[in-house]
DNA sequence: GTGAAAGCGCTAACAC
DNA sequence: GTGTTAGCGCTTTCAC
């Protein structure tokens, strides 16, 4: 049988009452140390476990917080899952994990389990899918301490944490033009998200302080997958004027366009440079190593777990918090193979190919 | 303000019990539809959200499970995590994450968190560090059902999910053997843990079916790692006698012999095999794509789970469930390039050299 | 088919 | 410094 011993087994052993002894176990000021010494060596005695279920019951905290993320597969939110969990637990809170598998079904049976979990407080990512964020609207309704990371929207007033999309897509494409690419294109993803669509203002934004023009034909309305990645490849290949380089919204992209200039035996770097956002951990491995943008990830799940606790503390009416909106993570540069140096042109190749036949 | 419906407030509006209207909510027999329907267009309009603290507290059932990691960034648990998580969800189930970072400090800690939470189950993948395991002793003393996945124990006896190692390591070595390589090395891994102690047996068995002689010094003590793997290939080329291939403990290990071997452009496949073990993201991105032995990670997330809910299942004494002790995977072979025929020996490669100097 | 009432185990006023 | 008391919101016997 599982045991169930209580506070009143404590108290009835220590001829206390239930009152003294859930006292002496939270550290109540009032309560005389010997008592406390008694009670808490009763408790270790039988074994006693706190039943947080009626304490929350009670109190109305739960010392629990509801997670949000597409998928655990995805090494990203893993990561960042892993700097929740280490700095909720040590905060004296647990995580309650739900994935949307990126659509907002899911999104929205997540938070109804956290409402009825009666979470004290909500850390998300929204899914792709996602559109309509009145789910979200009616946490903010309810009064519960909501933090977006990555993964943000802007209509909502949500303080969030997030990378600086916008300087590291500008920093990555800034660095393809330095390594002396001429004409860069973008794969962009799903532009509801705040975050896709930071990226591309970032990209124009490097073109235009280079004054290059920004064409809408070398944006590629894509994805975060490799397919998007190759599909784009294959656009790009029917334009009269081919890019030789491609800034990719996220790294599965970029794998995917690499891919794809293999298939079409295209040389990187040197003929054509690439470079991807978030790190992923195959891009060092493959070849050409992947140049990306990496966002910090265990430190951006710490940093939205603060943001909650300051929230919450806010909530209770703790002072002294000031509250910040938005914390934005300084995006870190990863150069490796794939961006380096332009070295001849795909124009250049094809010439010289065509003389290589003619000779 | 955060709202607080709560059944009284149906109860009031309808003009019945709470006792009734608890009852519509689930769905009880003995209920008329049409109260229950009554009840449940109430309970929308008026945006109730059931407690599931209170249910819980009354009913004894918290619908949620504790799930122990050593840690989410790590892919391969990432990857169980998802399929533990959607399986969970689609029972109507929570989960709760703890992540041990291999300390067993922090899993005593995790399990007590889950006591105190009055979690149904619990599902653990064992800390490397962990010696004694007196705190899943207790579990088992407070029937508190527990299953283990990937890590485990065989001295407590707690129902398990695993992958086949020992088979999947010797259908890797057994692959390499009639692609046609025959000198073939193992970078193994920490011995302590069975996990990697199964498919070291599993190399030498396929060596032995195939009446090779298992040689010590083809056997690389290392480790998962990068390093680990470059380390083996610095020591396998110090033998007199060099081998043709390598079956790894893991991918990461693997990949370490690739690069390796590419330093010292040795051709793969061809000249020299590599299989690893995990089948980890990577290895399929990478060239040669890297040959290796998939876990079914997600699968046995899902097993693991559906198998805590047998034993949940017999606890309540809900009958018609057979036990198993032990969930078995297949592993499941994922044969890609850099295991692919040999076509020549590295000693034919050498001499082709000396010719080619020669000449 | 529904009502009445007890209580899950804890916390937190309010006493003194 | 400790006792008393009243619930938190739900489920669940026992009625009828």
């Amino acid at each position: 049988m599982s045991q169930k011993i209580t506070i009143h087994d404590i108290a009835r052993e220590l001829n206390l009452t239930s009152g003294t002894v859930s006292r002496a176990l939270n550290d109540h000021p009032r309560i005389s140390d010997a008592t406390k010494k008694l009670v808490k060596e009763k408790a270790t005695e039988l074994k006693y476990q706190r039943n947080k279920i009626a304490s929350s019951l009670r109190s109305g905290k739960t010392h629990t917080i509801g997670v949000i993320i597409p998928s655990a597969q995805m090494n990203f939110f893993g990561s960042v899952v892993h700097g929740i969990e280490m700095m909720a637990s040590s905060n004296g809170y647990s995580i309650l994990l739900y994935q949307t598998e990126e659509t907002a079904a899911l999104e929205i049976k997540a938070i109804e389990a956290f409402l009825s979990a009666r979470v004290d407080g909500i850390l998300a990512s929204v899914a792709k899918e996602t559109v309509d964020f009145s789910h979200y609207n009616e946490l903010q309704k309810r009064n519960i301490p909501l933090v977006f990371f990555d993964r943000t929207n802007d209509e909502l007033k949500v303080p969030s944490v997030v990378v600086d999309d916008y300087k590291g897509a500008f920093l990555a494409t800034e660095h393809l033009i330095q390594s002396g690419y001429l004409r860069i294109a973008h794969v962009s993803g799903p532009q509801q998200l705040k975050t896709f669509n930071e990226r591309l203002r970032g990209y124009k934004a490097a073109l235009e302080k280079y004054s290059i023009v920004v064409e809408q034909e070398l944006i590629y309305q894509g994805d975060i997958s490799i397919e998007a990645g190759r599909a784009a490849v294959d656009y790009f290949f029917t334009l009269s004027d081919i890019p030789d380089a491609v800034f990719a919204v996220e790294d599965y992209s970029a794998l995917g366009v690499i891919k794809g200039l293999k298939d079409r035996k295209i040389r990187m770097p040197g003929e054509f440079g690439v470079i991807g956002f978030a790190n992923e951990n195959f891009g060092e491995h493959i070849s050409p190593s992947l140049s990306s943008v990496d966002q910090q990830t265990v430190q951006m799940g710490k940093e939205a777990l603060g943001l909650l606790m300051e929230l919450i503390a806010l909530k209770e009416n703790k002072p002294g918090y000031p509250l910040r909106e938005k914390i934005v993570l300084e995006p870190l540069m990863q150069f490796r193979q794939s961006s380096t140096g332009k070295t001849i042109s795909i124009k250049q190749a094809k010439n010289n190919t065509t003389l290589a036949n003619l000779s």
